[in-house]
DNA sequence: CTGTGGCCGGTC
DNA sequence: ACCGGCCACAGG
């Protein structure tokens, strides 16, 4: 009946509109009239490529004059459910960005591919010499010659700057090159392969007869008598089997073939394994009991579960997801980083086999497009993964599970959607009646907070399990050190400690603040430092093999071997990286087996996971490490951790700096005394007295957040106020100037002019800290005030009157982590 | 006149 | 984001 003939859709780009479409008959007649289009994915031309986008909303009126058609519709469902619809418009609104960037955010990149533009040229070398061309024209000529085909973005890449897009106009007027486009895939290829199971039970006759008559035929009767079913390529012949075989076996029906899908996984490695089931402790139990009636009642609630390092957290999770489960719902757990806890993984799969499934950014496409799919139809219960698993489809969620709640990998920082995972958590649980767990050692302040006030269900595990005490720590004072002339890398302290630890074959994590602690190159003659002319940040020193190399940008350089500035050859190391502890400790304990792990260490995809295996069955000694080693690794033969330099990052000029320590530390403390050997902590420092680093010591948390929640309070940070970062970038620095400039003028204009705004604080503009990245200059402004939504009405009507230079980029940030 | 690069604004 | 169109300028 009177179906809507037109549809307003959401391109993935940051763009504000939505964008009608007129919905051909062909497409109409399709599908019932009683059907929505709305979640859909739809492909649509827009401007002069094809875009895959979203359909939001319906009409049977057209809102423009020339509408363009629908080409396809990609979904046989819709792609998101009401309470995730719902989801991403909250988020659009919340963090400032478009619709558009929220779903780019949210699903797996090839579910929103666009066209491609592709070329081939006619024309061989000798013609291309001969003809009458000009410079650019000869250059993407030169880059076709030869070739099948060419990528537009290839041809731009290669002719950098220069405007390509007239060159290639007039090229193929001229019919001396062909262009192509080629449409997104709609659909990724699913793997297939053949099943082959055993129909009945053969008679022996009929064995008999195959035995005789066709033995490799009867060879594959015999494997399956072991088990009813193999793919085709589980079978143990020794060649490849060929189908013809099974088709024959097929066709007698002593065997039934059917082609499967195979399910791509990345963590196929980490397989179920039988675990002796554990007693709680009477904490637990009391937890689980009071998280089982929340869960019975079916309304949202969020949880802060409060348990120190070692307390068993992972457990009271497991027992929440089998209670959800048995509502027939399912949970999302969230993990900071999923590279590195391959641990909890095998835990889940211990408990829940093939019903658990695992997504993050490191898996293929091919991956992640199946894991999408099997969580949408339901073949999962539980979906673990990092920060954007928090939009899994799962059809009726129940339990998001933050562990870790604290880690600041649950913010993303670039690009648009600038979103923490943690709110989002709790908004998507907010709008399906679920519950929020957020779990942490160390909670942030807000949370801590939250749930001072009520707004969280406070739970807490203040004991280990089995009653293991949490370690001691020892605090080395640095200064003293130098003050008695022991001017060394390693404290007398912590060196006697490692040797011990040797001497008894346990094993050591050793932690290297990373943050400001990378070496770098400085001329001892006239002060010169070697700094990224992309950057202005110096570059930093990297010994095996010997170069520079700026962090924020990758270029690298070879050291010179002059001082430029004064001519020089005092060209000296500066700083302590962690190649240089590494050489520090071979030096000291010429035998030890130790492995580092740090981003330069872990860049393959499965690097994390084999530096770990190869420490847990103590292939290594000493494992050596940047926060990464901190983060929930449970190994019982730990008996020593070590902080080379705690203070390390203490005096950046962020209001979280303090309370990062104290995570850090705590953490980083944790991972010891988790076995029957106990274990210890020793942390050198120059600031013995900060009270990040004594309570931290004294494993206060309690005293921690009294002292950090009055400073925040008294200088107006969060929880006591919200942020709202405006960056704005160019590599024209006057141009990017004169825009904060523009803005900071409107925001203050809108400020004076509604009376209720007046208490917003504007800092700035001033140039941010980090004042040049990637060769753009960056200027910005925070803005600070009492209640988040007149926060966002400010920023909201400023934004809306102001106009973005050209050639400058402006970045929101709402609850900014890092204002670097 | 052409080629090139900077700038602006539209994309249903 | 990406592209087409407009304009100004250089070079013949």
């Amino acid at each position: 009946m009177n179906k809507n003939k037109y549809v307003s859709v959401i391109v993935p780009l940051a763009l504000h509109n939505t964008y009608q479409y007129l919905i051909p008959d062909t497409i109409l007649e399709s599908f019932p009239s009683s059907a929505s289009l709305i979640g859909y994915r739809v492909l649509v031309p827009f401007g002069n490529r094809i875009l895959t986008a979203l359909v939001v909303s319906e009409e049977d009126t057209p809102k423009v004059e020339k509408l363009k058609e629908i080409l396809e519709v990609l979904d046989t469902k819709p792609l998101f459910n009401e309470p995730i619809q719902k989801l991403i418009r909250w988020m659009s609104d919340y963090y400032l960005c478009t619709l558009g960037e929220v779903i780019r955010g949210a699903l797996p990149p090839i579910l929103l591919a666009s066209s491609k533009c592709y070329f081939k040229s006619n024309l061989t070398n000798e013609e291309i010499e001969k003809l009458k061309l000009s410079k650019n024209e000869r250059a993407i000529l030169n880059i076709l010659e030869g070739k099948k085909q060419i990528s537009l973005s290839y041809i731009k890449q290669q002719l950098k700057e220069s405007s390509v897009y007239t060159s290639l106009k007039k090229l193929e007027e001229k019919n001396y090159i062909i262009k192509k486009i080629v449409l997104p895939k709609s659909k990724i290829k699913k793997k297939l392969t053949w099943q082959i199971s055993l129909t009945d039970n053969i008679t022996d006759d009929e064995e008999d007869k195959l035995r005789k008559r066709s033995p490799k035929q009867y060879e594959i009767i015999r494997q399956l008598a072991y088990n009813k079913k193999y793919t085709i390529d589980e079978l143990s012949s020794s060649s490849k089997t060929p189908l013809t075989i099974l088709k024959g076996l097929a066709k007698k029906e002593l065997i039934k073939l059917e082609k499967i899908q195979i399910i791509r996984s990345a963590y196929q490695q980490i397989t179920p394994q039988k675990i002796k089931e554990l007693i709680p402790t009477k904490e637990q139990t009391k937890i689980i009991k009071k998280i089982g009636n929340l869960i019975q009642s079916e309304t949202f609630h969020t949880i802060l579960l409060y348990g120190i390092t070692g307390s068993g957290k992972t457990y009271v999770y497991i027992q929440a997801i089998k209670e959800i489960i048995k509502q027939n719902k399912q949970a999302i757990v969230l993990v900071p980083e999923i590279a590195l806890t391959p641990q909890t993984v095998q835990r889940f799969r211990n408990y829940f086999g093939e019903r658990i499934t695992v997504l993050h950014s490191r898996l293929s496409d091919g991956e992640r497009f199946d894991a999408w799919e099997g969580i949408k139809k339901g073949d999962y219960d539980i979906v673990i993964g990092a920060r954007s698993a928090v939009f899994a489809p799962l059809p009726n969620l129940g339990l998001i599970v933050l562990d870790e709640e604290h880690e600041n990998s649950y913010k993303q920082s670039n690009p648009a959607p600038r979103y923490n995972a943690r709110e989002v958590a709790i908004m998507r649980a907010k709008y399906t009646n679920s519950m929020v767990i957020l779990g942490s050692a160390t909670p942030t302040l807000e949370t801590y907070y939250n749930s001072k006030i009520q707004k969280f269900v406070y739970t807490t595990l203040p004991k280990r399990i089995e009653e293991r005490p949490l370690p001691p720590v020892t605090i080395v004072d640095m200064k003293k050190e130098i003050e008695e002339n022991h001017w060394h890398l390693f404290s007398r302290l912590l060196h006697n400690k490692i040797q011990e630890c040797l001497a008894k074959d346990e094993q050591i994590l050793l932690l290297i603040n990373r943050r400001g602690y990378s070496a770098f190159l400085q001329c001892f003659e006239c002060g010169w430092i070697p700094i990224c002319p992309n950057c202005d940040v110096s570059f930093t020193l990297h010994y095996h093999p010997r170069y520079l190399k700026c962090h924020y940008c990758d270029m690298t350089i070879p050291i010179p071997n002059t001082c430029p500035e004064c001519k020089g050859y005092k060209l000296k190391a500066r700083g302590k990286g962690t190649q240089k502890v590494e050489d520090e400790l071979i030096k000291l304990f010429p035998s030890i087996k130790m492995a580092r792990m740090d981003l330069d260490t872990t860049r393959g995809k499965e690097a994390h996971y084999h530096l770990l295996k190869q420490f847990e069955t103590a292939q290594i000694d000493l494992l050596l490490g940047t926060q990464m080693i901190a983060k929930g690794l449970d190994f019982p033969n730990v008996t020593l951790v070590g902080v080379v330099a705690a203070d390390i990052g203490l005096s950046l000029p962020d209001f979280r700096a303090s309370e990062r320590i104290f995570q850090l530390l705590t953490q980083v403390a944790g991972r010891t005394g988790r076995g029957e050997l106990g274990g210890e902590v020793i942390i050198q420092t120059f600031r013995p007295e900060h009270y990040s680093i004594t309570n931290a010591c004294n494993h206060d948390y309690e005293s921690f957040y009294e002292q950090s929640i009055r400073e925040r309070n008294e200088l107006s940070y969060p929880p006591f106020s919200r942020l709202i970062r405006l960056l704005i970038k160019g590599k024209n620095e006057k141009r990017a100037n004169n825009a904060i400039e523009q803005l900071a003028k409107i925001l203050k204009e809108i400020r004076e002019k509604e009376k209720f705004l007046s208490f917003m604080q504007i800092l700035g503009p001033a140039p941010a800290p980090l004042t040049k990245i990637k060769e753009q200059y960056r200027f910005h402004i925070i803005i600070k005030g009492k209640q988040s939504n007149e926060l966002h009405k400010l920023v909201r009507k400023s934004l809306y009157q102001f106009k973005l230079p050209y050639l400058t980029y402006l970045n929101v940030d709402v609850d900014p982590q890092s204002m670097l």
